[in-house]
DNA sequence: GCCCCTTTTTACAAAGTTTTTACAAGTTAA
DNA sequence: TTAACTTGTAAAAACTTTGTAAAAAGGGGC
């Protein structure tokens, strides 16, 4: 009986909240029970995001998990790519996805409670060049 | 970790929705009431995308479980099949055969949820990379 | 050998994805 | 307020993957 190995599978657990879901092992990101289709990096960071949900991720933190880019690369790809990801993500965007300036973005699920809007967030690492 | 069995199991339900039936110890396929004729390589590639209904199939393993190729060779065979498999699918095709951009197929039942199921049993590979 | 059928390769075309570019808009601090 | 810097955005460019037609290669039977 052949077996095929088919890699590595880290078992994470689905998130669920009221209007997104998403299923690690399918790759599936359902939005108000439609299905939303991302590219490969954006589901790589969306999910990446979600599986942090509530942490501020520095911009250093996604160009290296996401891209496996060095803090020295310059590049626009992940604004532009947090942008098409807000985009599929329709009118609760702003809300799931936050710019935390200077210093990364953080996903937030539905009803996260947003007392202390990133008062505290000084930047942990340099942005610069 | 994901393991896919894809060995020579002898006893594998057939399978049927409402337009295609197949059944593996006749190897046969039929659409719409009406025997499809396949080639060795055809069948053997149906067959492995069917057994593995809703699943993302990685072009490595198709190559590897239908073609015993490894991943090193570079090759458009699989395209060429599948454009045929799909030729003889008629207009259902495209609905049975999915392409994942960047990652293999999937065979999809005709009247498959584009999103969710959860089919816990049903190991998968993570896409990723 | 030839014939017929299947499979693979070749060579582009088409489609899809990612990154860069260029500038606008927003934020912060002096 | 301005200057310096960061993020947002649209569009183009660069790149990658898949689709397709046609030709070439392979294999079994006669």
């Amino acid at each position: 009986m052949g077996m095929l190995y088919t890699g590595n599978n880290p078992q994470v657990m689905p998130y669920r909240d009221e209007h997104l879901a998403m299923d690690f092992t399918q790759q599936a990101v359902v939005l108000d029970s439609e299905r939303v289709i991302l590219t490969r990096k954006e589901y790589d960071l969306l999910a990446l995001m979600v599986q942090h949900a509530g942490e501020i991720i520095p911009r250093e933190a996604l160009l290296m998990q996401v891209w496996g880019y060095s803090p020295e690369i310059r590049t626009r790809t992940l604004d532009v790519h947090v942008r098409r990801l807000r985009k599929k993500l329709g009118g609760y965007a702003d809300q799931y996805i936050e710019t935390i300036f200077g210093v990364g973005y953080r996903f937030q699920p539905f009803h996260a409670p947003r007392f202390f809007q990133h008062i505290a967030a000084k930047p942990l690492m340099a942005m610069g060049a």
